[in-house]
DNA sequence: ATTCTTGTTTGCGGTTCGACAAATAGCCTG
DNA sequence: CAGGCTATTTGTCGAACCGCAAACAAGAAT
């Protein structure tokens, strides 16, 4: 296997500080693995073997709860640290790393880190960092779920897929990786059957564009206000009832 | 001021990996402050001047959102290393830290964290796991979020918080510090009239004993199970029926 | 001791949302 | 192109749980 070139990591945050040689020692270390479409890179209580950098596609990191039940943590997009279990002194991976497109990563061995880090101790301020975005994160999350109903917090969780890995297209801009509904009830605590009203009741008043395993956000900034809860905007459950003439009942102007 | 004694923190994990001279060191850059009950360490959205570890006391880490409802982030406990927004690259405080009881804690400033890792690098790994095993418990908490229901919720909520501040005393295992059942909600997401009514069926079957701001568990062992959802135990929302006999009936056995 | 404040209990009504069910519609495969 | 699998939509029902309200303790302050 030919060496890999710098350029897959200068840019990255976690690699910016290092200087030529250092992203040489670095990548003297890793290797380039491709992981086809529905491929598991790693598994939840797996020995931590490796850690990664994602450089092309999307993975889905979820959690499987004893009873069965998944809750999605996150999806990993290119750049991203991943798998950093050891980092964090830990031996197992506390989640499931699936590829939900074709996708290549950069892979360590676990037992590179130590030298790693003993060449280049900016190394530890990156991760640090890293897993700090993380937990604020995780955070948020735990926030919205504690005082947020349902509609919110889908709303909260599109606008940020949406963030994270938009792509613009000529209706608005689409989530770029093939995504269910019920793996957004993964990610807000609720059911897909609630997803798919509640993107339905959207869809009816223009706000989003949905498609099988797609979804497109038409209007992100109505989309906002309504996941700020400036407007309760569609009832979402249950169809809104009909007015006199048949058509539905809007509800207040957004502002 | 004098020199701070190197037995306050060299058990701790966070500085286990030190030497003497080192801990020295690190302890150089330290001054001991203390907290009297119901003060604010820091706030959420102030600058990230400190960081700091705990000695003795306990601190509630509490977000607040826009709507100003609050959500509580976490206990700490002493031996914690807390506030640490400067380590993970952040310019403030993401939350608020107060007292419960009055507390003493190490503080250094900010600016010191660089000097110190230069001296001492073991001090990243040991920042990282810490950070990393925060990580971990708000994922856990995500999951519980999304996946159980109420009564469950608050049962790991208060068996998490047993392991961590439990004190022996006669009747069982009393939570260390002065917590409110409102406190309870804020860390499950739910209302305080729920806790109550939980905690009031729970005593209603001997698992637990309430009082002003004053939680027992009788039966860790009985809780853990409800936890791990083996019984439904008590209906806790509403009164449970009482049978002809004009007992409570109770539920199955418990496994 | 009396008053005040803060925390707790409990009842009741209403809403949100999950569980169950069944029909429809894309997409892939043979 | 037919068939089959998977994703989505939509309906109905019921229950978990929250909001409001009011009464009740237990400390703290004076």
């Amino acid at each position: 296997m030919g060496a890999l070139d710098r350029s897959l990591i200068a840019d990255m945050p976690n690699f910016a500080a290092l200087g030529p040689d250092e992203i040489d020692f670095v990548l003297s270390h890793a290797k380039s693995v491709r992981y086809p479409k529905g491929a598991v890179v790693f598994e939840q209580g797996a020995g931590a073997e490796n850690f990664f950098v994602l450089l092309h596609g999307n993975l889905q990191v979820a959690k499987l709860t004893p009873a069965g039940q998944q809750v999605v943590i996150r999806y990993v997009v290119p750049g991203d640290l991943f798998g950093i279990a050891v980092q964090m002194g830990r031996p197992h991976y506390p989640a499931t790393a699936t590829a939900v497109v074709d996708s290549v990563a950069l892979v360590w061995p676990a037992a590179s880190w130590a030298p790693l880090l003993a060449r280049c101790p900016a190394l530890a301020a990156g991760a640090l960092q890293t897993v700090g975005s993380r937990l604020d994160d995780a955070h948020v999350r735990v926030v919205e779920m504690s005082t947020e109903e349902v509609e919110r917090r889908v709303a909260h969780t599109l606008l940020r897929l949406v963030k994270q890995s938009g792509r613009k297209v000529e209706e608005g801009i689409q989530i770029s990786f093939p995504i269910t509904r019920e793996d957004v009830a993964q990610m807000t605590g609720t059911t897909l059957h609630s997803v798919s009203r509640i993107l339905s009741a959207w869809e009816a008043q223009g706000l989003v564009e949905g498609g099988r395993q797609r979804i497109v956000v038409r209007d992100p900034h109505r989309l906002f206000g309504l996941a700020e809860g400036r407007v309760a905007a569609a009832t979402a459950q249950r169809n809104p009832p009909l007015d006199g003439e048949g058509r539905r009942a809007k509800p207040g102007g957004v502002v």
